[in-house]
RNA sequence: GGAGAGCUGGCCGAGUGGUCGAAGGCACUUCCCUGCUAAGGAAGCAUACGGGGUCAACCUGUAUCGAGGGUUCGAAUCCCUCGCUCUCCGCCA
């Protein structure tokens, strides 16, 4: 949520930013919500005041035994004034609201300007992919014979979901555990376990809600609902909603390995063979809660962070500065890590690292105290370390061999009981 | 699922219809005192929003005592609904 005395006060450079990522802001519509909530509220608040000054006049009577009944009368007709005056209040109020919530982060000066992702720019590329000497697979010809079964899947589940069986469930789950300990063991993240389903108010706090609804999954509960998270960086960064952290304790850096679930709307016919997108897929993310004036060096931090799992693997990649028409709701600027998959001869994204500035603390009333001693709200950044399916493509892709098996790379073989290679 | 208790400021905790935005304590900030790693004294100290303004911290108004409704001239206090926490019983991985 954008700071509503920016808008007052800076309005048509507010629009002509968020036209960048375009975004078509009402300003004439804001502007007019505004006018009529000041009247209204300076009016409620003059009959507000009336009443309390009279109604603490009567107590003093009433204390001093003396009577009120002339007071009373003056105050007779006020009580359906202010309700009205109340009930219009609110309206504005909630209208307002509803009209901030639905709109997105302005973008730091130095995205780039774009209208989508062709126009993103890349910042860097990172290793060679390797030549193959016989005619390469995509993953789903490399996985299937070892495990991964998409037609049990869509049995089970319908398009779009994946059941891994055997050595592949292995390799994926090795995938996990490897970026879950380098997270926690080398890069200082505190390790969480997390719900994986949400109540509204959490999904308003990061920016999925109001606006992106039809995404989400969602089961009854209560005569309410619960969400099904569409990335634990819900969880994480909802975990200082409401709070006021101590100085002291910033940065806080969080991590979790959740599934992750997204209902894919507006995609079909999108990436619709294999794990590239799924309703359901395991991602391990970063998120980390700073001090406004060091979140962009906690960007840079966390994109290394990133790009450390990648190189780990040894899996070419390039990284991405996303041009402003690419850009997600809530981010000022963001990072994309796009690794090489080449049966698809191209880069594809495996993990988004954002800035979200103060854009998902003020919807959470996210805050510490600064020297002053006044609440002020802290920055929040978010970050995939890394989108496990994903990455589990890549692999699969990365190093296959001619004869169907696939090498396990170094740094996994650990996990995979000392086995170099998976095979038929 | 059943029964009971509770939810007050950064924390603890008083307050059951009227000068209560809320006693007291802790923590914190500033000052004073003290030849010392502590004690004592004084003051200040919630948040959000509105209006005004010699515009960073000034004045003023309103709202907020789990959330939302209701009763009333007036609600932290009474009534209703919901949420959460704790205790006991039942059930369960």
């Amino acid at each position: 949520m954008l700071d509503i005395q920016t808008l007052r006060s800076d309005l048509d450079n507010v629009v002509s930013q968020l036209a960048k990522r375009n975004f078509d802001f009402d300003a004439g519509k804001f502007a007019a919500l505004e006018a009529e909530r000041k009247t209204v509220q300076t009016l409620t608040q003059e009959l507000q005041a009336k009443r309390n000054q009279t109604s603490k006049q009567i107590g003093i009577a009433k204390s001093k035994g003396e009577d009120a009944s002339a007071i009373l009368e003056e105050v007779a007709g006020l009580g359906a004034q202010l309700k009205a005056q109340e009930e219009r209040l609110g309206e504005l109020q909630t209208d307002l609201q509803g009209m901030l919530l639905n709109v997105p982060n302005i973008p730091h000066e130095s995205v780039p300007v774009g209208k989508g992702e062709d126009e993103n720019v890349e910042v860097r590329k990172e290793g060679t992919p390797r030549t193959f000497d016989f005619e390469i697979k995509d993953h789903t010809d490399v996985g299937e014979p070892l495990g991964l079964d998409f037609e049990t899947g869509a049995k089970l589940s319908g398009a779009r979901f994946t059941l891994m069986r055997g050595q592949v469930a292995k390799l994926h789950r090795a995938l996990a555990q490897f970026m879950l300990d380098t997270q926690t063991e080398q890069n200082g993240y505190e390790e969480c376990y997390t719900p994986y389903l949400v109540n509204a108010e959490s999904l308003v706090g990061t920016g999925q809600l109001p606006k992106f609804e039809e995404d989400l999954f969602s089961v009854p509960h209560n005569d309410s609902k619960l969400y099904l998270i569409p990335t634990s960086e819900v969880t994480l960064t909802n975990t200082v909603r409401d709070e006021i952290v101590a100085l002291e304790y910033l940065p806080l850096k969080l991590t979790a390995h959740t599934p992750c679930f997204r209902s894919e709307a507006g995609a079909h016919g999108r990436d619709t063979k294999g794990l590239i997108r799924q309703h359901q897929f395991d991602k391990v993310e970063m998120v980390q809660v700073v001090h406004p004036e060091h979140s962009y060096a906690a960007l840079d931090e966390m994109v290394g962070h990133a790009e450390g799992i990648l190189k780990a693997l040894a899996l070419p990649y390039r990284g991405m500065s996303l041009c402003t028409g690419d850009m997600g709701f809530g981010a000022t600027k963001t990072f994309d890590l796009e690794v090489w998959l080449p049966a698809q001869d191209t880069y594809r994204e495996i993990s988004s690292i954002s800035n979200c500035e103060a854009f998902q603390a003020r919807r959470l009333q996210a805050r510490f105290r600064n020297g002053q001693g006044k609440p002020e709200l802290v920055h929040t950044l978010n970050g995939s370390g890394l989108a496990v399916g994903r990455t589990l493509v890549a692999v699969l892709e990365n190093y296959q061999n001619a004869d169907g098996s696939v090498t396990i790379p170094a740094v996994l073989q650990s996990y995979m009981g000392g086995k170099t290679s998976i095979t038929l």
